[in-house]
DNA sequence: CTCTTTTAGTTTGCGCACAAAGTAGATGGA
DNA sequence: TCCATCTACTTTGTGCGCAAACTAAAAGAG
């Protein structure tokens, strides 16, 4: 019971290091879900908001799915090449793009929800567990975000 | 109550979407922390790898960090590059590199704790529920790896 | 109305992540 | 001993993730 032991950070007790080996896995987990559909994981997440809402501008599409502009500019580009969306100029605000499905592309979700559903369902752990992680992911993410603002306002 | 409702998979409830922002947003926040060393954060894990056990050949440093021979090759040649490490040859297999940290990446150690222990410190939030999510990643990461082997065993 | 500032999006450069193919040394029969 | 197989590592190619610099349009200040 020594308190004075030395700090060690070590990658056994790193949730850092944790969080980016299992979020690794998971991707590639979902690797041979989406390959047959010609999907990365970062593309799958662009379709998922785009599901729910398309026809918005590039920086909602941004927000949403926490990509930055960066990253999410040649993501869309790639996934407009596969015929899955299309940029259109938007009338109120010559900057923006707004990003709309294709038919190819909303005719994408129910085949793939359909794969992801037999994944899902043949992942034997316990799905309570798994809501309960996430919920933290999220109360992780915010705090961290906070901390984030509060170092850029110098 | 509608429990027939169709499945949907949105942002708004997959874990993998919350596992992959919070960890993004992790490595963003270690960013600034690593910058002054001229270290990136896989960088940094390869060093933790390191700092715990050296002169181990590189397939001990992928299993220990979970990253695979692809990855880790360029990495560990860059921290090469700065002078942080050696690689040499393994008397014992002509194939196996042993990776041996340097003066040089021995004395980064305490100043890199100390300034990981200060935004360790300063991050206001709950130490033990981060660490109840640590062991959840880690269960969660036994179990994909569980599922891939699973998979695999074609 | 002009000029500065802000904002939406793109581009460039670097470092992962990983599949797939390649190289070379070890290992285990026959 | 010879040879097929395995193993450790490297290389190549594609797609992120993000900082930084850039373009062009909108918004505000005077």
């Amino acid at each position: 019971m020594k308190s004075d032991a030395p700090y060690r950070p070590s990658l056994d007790n790193q949730l850092c290091f944790a969080l980016y080996s299992a979020s690794n896995a998971v991707i590639r987990l979902y690797r041979p879900l989406l390959a047959p559909f010609g999907l990365t994981y970062p593309q799958f997440l662009v379709m998922l908001a785009l599901w729910q809402q398309d026809s918005v501008p590039l920086k909602v599409l941004s927000q949403r799915t926490r990509l930055d502009p960066g990253t999410i500019t040649p993501i869309v580009k790639r996934l407009e090449e596969k015929g899955l969306l299309v940029r259109q100029p938007d009338p109120e605000d010559e900057r923006a793009k707004r990003v709309v499905l294709t038919d190819s592309g909303g005719a994408l979700q129910a085949p793939l929800f359909e794969a992801h559903r037999c994944l899902y369902d043949s992942f034997d752990v316990d799905k309570a567990a798994l809501e309960q992680l996430r919920q933290q992911c999220l109360t992780l993410l915010d705090q961290v975000n906070q901390q984030l603002a509060k170092g850029q306002a110098s």
